[in-house]
DNA sequence: TTATCAGTGGGAAAAAGTGGGAAACAATAG
DNA sequence: CTATTGTTTCCCACTTTTTCCCACTGATAA
């Protein structure tokens, strides 16, 4: 279960160091993919064998499940970490998530989330601002 | 299980060198063929002979299934991959993805694919903005 | 203060990717 | 049959990127 927030910052040899807190957890090598709101999804092997597996199914026959494929695939990375707890950042997932020097970690229960720190900031304003109103949909379904 | 995105290049004599990351699951020698979307595929030999084997069993008499065990076998070419790690693009197939000298190789799952560089970007944009259906989909196989 | 450790930066070695020359081979013309 | 031309294959060398390792900084704790 990963929680918190960490700011880093990624080099000009494309390297970040991961959170101290979410090493032990993810382990040595660590899958990355493109996440939703332009953020890279971090997961474990062992998290990202189960969602490889279902992916695996998927035919090629149809154009959009081909689509989401491709999309799924061809923008993750398998990345080992280095002896002083580094990632490096694939270029075409650095452009994906638009990551400059300042990057933040975020725990997200299963998965790890990178962002771009001036998008996250964006982003979690705009959550709090909703967050109230947002309770109270999910008390009305049901959910909370 | 091939996955991530490469940009290599083609010189004048049609050479490309395989991402290293691809190298060991494809093996000595290769099967390519043309794709869907303007690209090639690019299988190891078992890889290959499960593709092939799904194919033959198409029924023949359909005229839609025989066009497409047509479109994939007969543009089949075994290639072996040289010291360098380079393979050689056939010019029937070089013309078919409209290669020029930047190349994309991406990992999908069973299979390499290549293409020529514009034309995947051009794609991935179109594939990106489908975020909405796609995260559904997501949402669907379990993996969010 | 001193020791330790997370995070960061950089230099040197190694490897990956790329280009090109020469040998081997094939095709064609004389 | 030989000479010439054009491919293809193999190998070597250059360049850029990646990897590995070490060192610095700042924060924390003894």
């Amino acid at each position: 279960m990963f929680i918190g927030e960490y700011e880093h910052s990624l080099d000009e040899k494309k390297r970040v160091s991961l959170p101290k807190a979410f090493r032990a957890a993810l382990g040595r090598k660590v899958v990355m993919t493109r996440g939703l709101d332009n953020c890279l999804f971090v997961y474990s092997r062992s998290a990202w064998e189960k969602v490889a597996e279902k992916l695996q199914s998927l035919s090629f026959v149809q154009a959009d499940t081909r689509g989401f494929s491709r999309f799924m695939l061809s923008g993750a990375a398998e990345v080992e970490v280095d002896g002083a707890g580094r990632i490096l950042i694939p270029e075409h997932q650095k452009t994906f998530a638009g990551l400059k020097k300042a990057i933040v970690f975020a725990g997200v229960s299963d998965r790890v989330e990178i962002w771009e720190r001036d998008r996250w900031n964006t982003y979690k304003t705009r959550i709090e601002r909703q967050a109230d109103a947002l309770a109270e949909k999910l008390g009305e379904i049901g959910a909370l």
